[in-house]
DNA sequence: GCGGCGCGTCAAGAACACGTCAAGATTCGC
DNA sequence: GCGAATCTTGACGTGTTCTTGACGCGCCGC
């Protein structure tokens, strides 16, 4: 769940920003003041922090930069002094965003959407490993179990894309074929015969004997860990 | 040089804000309708989109969604109205950033400044030290292994940028060439040996067999140190 | 036991992708 | 406006990959 740290000396809103936030099932986190602010923080790391300008202890500029020496997770920050200079000083301290007050919480919500999308571009980290070979999807990269590399080429590493995203489920002939070579060779079974054959070759131990690429006869293909 | 794709219909503005963000040494790209900046968006890609509500032809979203069809490049959103809803609608679409007019220039370069340091975090990452090269990619500064610097083109620079930043990521042809030369390239595969032979050519100590710039036939390029 | 069917294997030709080179076109600085 | 650097474009040789057809094996129903 995506932990959100709110720090703000205003009761009322506070209250109001925990309980919207909460609705949409963010995890938050309240801090009244700077430095405990910075405590939380650094004790548990969120993925977002929103933090009030005049704030009873620290400047705000101070809380951003005490954020920004050691995380680079966004910053929003509100204020209700509309004043240009304080604007561009937090934003260049580091902070991501700056709204003004009075805000409306859909505005508010939807700047915190756009500040988390930015933050997690690749979120589909998928590694495979196996006793035999480790696989990377994001990377595209295949390494033996002695560590060596293994290379595939296109169509290989296409077909067994398909297969280790329906991993353990069984993949129909006509799914397969229409995933990797399109629509029209829905029929060509034998490409998937010579291809798969091939992929073995590079990855089985016993190529004869699969671990891992399943012949389901007369169905389609399986991957297996 | 950071180049800023600027998209307003309003000829004043438009005039006064290539002013200031030229003389911030920022290189300026200006539309006034929706199409054609896509269009030049396309051919010279951006390092950041300003874009006007309320163009002659398109709606403000559309034009967003266009760009993030195939760019991820920070966009700051310019309007006029105030409605909520238009600011939700458009932030939700993959803007970064909403800005009500009329605005401080002072805070419209800060957001600038921020949506730009953002979308450059490989700014910790920056030097890269291989045997045979030291890659400094903040500095753009290439020296080799006895010390002497290498000139780069400013394609082969950005190339080898994309590359480093996918560190032993495999990098398809087609996000290579969107990423350099814009969408209207996909296809031109040839550009991409043309140009990895001669960075080979300088930065590999044996370029018929490279060890940085690996190819993966039929898929695309890999930097690996 | 027999024949059909689906599967794995193999090999050869076609198609494709890559690296390389060189010549025009374009851009940029002076 | 000129010259140099850079980018685009086309062509060619080489190596790899894909397609295509043929063959044998094992399983299953008959």
């Amino acid at each position: 769940m995506t932990r959100i740290l709110l720090v703000d000396d205003d009761t009322h809103l506070l209250r109001a920003l925990r309980i919207n936030l909460t609705a949409r099932r963010y995890e938050v986190v309240t801090a009244a003041d700077g430095t405990t602010a910075l405590a939380l923080a650094a004790r548990t790391p969120p993925d977002l922090a929103i933090i009030d300008l005049g704030l009873p202890d620290l400047d705000g500029v101070t809380v951003v930069e005490g954020l920004r020496g050691w995380t680079q997770t966004p910053i929003i920050v509100l204020s209700a002094r509309d004043s240009e200079a304080a604007k561009v000083a937090v934003l260049d301290a580091g902070a991501d965003d700056y709204v003004t007050k009075p805000f409306g919480m859909d505005e508010l919500l939807a700047r915190i959407r756009a500040a988390l999308r930015r933050a997690t571009p690749g979120t589909d980290i998928a590694v495979i490993t196996t006793a035999d070979f480790v696989l990377d999807l994001a990377a595209k990269r295949l390494t033996g179990s002695s560590g060596e590399p293994v290379r595939l080429t296109p169509t290989e590493w296409h077909l067994l894309e398909v297969l280790v995203r329906n991993r353990d489920k069984l993949v129909g002939h006509r799914q397969l074929l229409q995933e990797v070579w399109g629509p029209a060779y829905e029929t060509e079974t034998n490409y998937l015969r010579v291809h798969l054959a091939n992929l073995r070759r590079k990855i089985e131990p016993q190529p004869a004997r699969p671990r891992y690429l399943i012949t389901e006869p007369g169905i389609g293909y399986r991957f297996t860990a």
